[in-house]
DNA sequence: TTTTAAGTTTAAGCTTGCTTAACTTTGCAT
DNA sequence: ATGCAAAGTTAAGCAAGCTTAAACTTAAAA
């Protein structure tokens, strides 16, 4: 498996968990930052191995063989940044891009000796659930919506989907990430923004941000 | 900078390292498991870039700047080995590949946070230098080359140069590696054989495993 | 001094993973 | 139903890092 086929893999079943809709080509060689030529040409290698059922013009995925491997890298990808966070204290920052190399270039035992160190951890630092070895994944069951929270309670923040980095750095610049404890100020039915309290500092999230935030009730 | 040129400097300068006279391209060749012709396309390019002097038909050097980058390479490459071992607990075998690869896909940053983790140290595994961020390379001052060793006295293995892997699965077998408490029983000036006690064993090494080993007294 | 073996270089070619440019297909809007 | 924009495909080509085969250089032995 090379890095190419990795990313190929990694991107479609990510993307295809995003989304309702089938994955478009096109979304993929903007997630991948290659051109769409080279999106058919992946597609059509990958189908010949078994990886990926695809006919020209038509919308591809993964084939069972391929999923399993797609949850192999990505078990890889959220390993590495939880032990790149918790053991090396490496910023949250940093620990995308650089998982995203060593995620290609670990053995299987390497791998399996970070799972043990960690504890089979069940989720990342950005509370992404980490595939186990047989491929299930830890459901994060009773999670909650942060627009399903109630003003006044506290909760502490389970989960931060990420997609764009900018997000990434503006929830930063307001101290919300995994393990932080918040508590909702007021909810702005009209258009689903929210005011909450972060540390001593009052934020307001539009609905977009609100989605991208799940929280734990405290205790 | 590619793999292919990290392991290019890395290797010259090793080879160098290793030996009194200068570097053949078809040593290079087998050390990196490439063709000569292979050898001699890397080698004209970096001479290019100003990393190795190098004119057809004549041996190859690094120059300053290819010595800076190799040195950098085998940092990578020593620290990797060490965090694998100590912090992981690696078995000393396979430390050595799982590095060969990690050290490319490691960023700055990444070598730096292991470095200090590992309390800026000084020697690998093996006992091997780890060079500084400097390019600077700790003195191992007062080692004791086995040879040297006084017979009935007790020693500790500080160094172990493997070349060789069949050479580390000898040691391994005989349980002599770097920490590891030894005793001189005899010398065979005959043909510079020795007769060592390692644990509760009595083993026996030729003249070329003996050069192999480098001591601090014990105490 | 000539021959020869070892070592090196050149040339041509392969694979992977890309690119751009030109083309085709699809499906939605009219 | 048709015509057009968006998406997808094909074709040709490039760079890196290899390969093999043939040609060449060097240094040292005969």
């Amino acid at each position: 498996m090379s890095i190419a086929t990795d990313n190929f893999l990694k991107a479609l079943y990510l993307l295809r968990d995003e989304q309702v809709e089938a994955v478009m080509g096109t979304q993929l060689a903007a997630r991948l930052e290659i051109s769409s030529a080279a999106v058919t040409d992946m597609a059509r290698k990958l189908a010949e191995r078994g990886l990926v059922a695809y006919t020209p013009y038509r919308e591809m995925e993964l084939t069972p063989a391929g999923e399993e491997l797609a949850l192999k890298i990505i078990r890889r990808h959220r390993l590495w940044e939880l032990f790149l966070q918790q053991v090396l204290d490496m910023d949250l920052k940093m620990v995308h891009e650089e998982a995203e190399r060593l995620e290609h270039h670990a053995s299987e035992e390497l791998m399996n000796r970070i799972d043990v160190f960690l504890g089979h951890p069940d989720f990342d630092p950005h509370g992404e659930p980490i595939p186990r070895q047989s491929g299930s994944l830890p459901e994060a069951d009773d999670l909650l919506e942060l627009q399903q929270a109630e003003p006044g309670k506290t909760y502490l923040v389970a989960r931060i989907i990420i997609r764009e980095p900018e997000v990434f750095d503006l929830f930063a610049r307001y101290g919300i990430h995994p393990g932080q404890r918040l508590q909702v100020v007021q909810c702005y039915d009209f258009d689903k923004s929210m005011e909450l309290e972060v540390g001593r500092r009052k934020v307001l999230l539009s609905e977009g941000l609100v989605q991208k935030i799940f929280l734990n009730p405290l205790n």
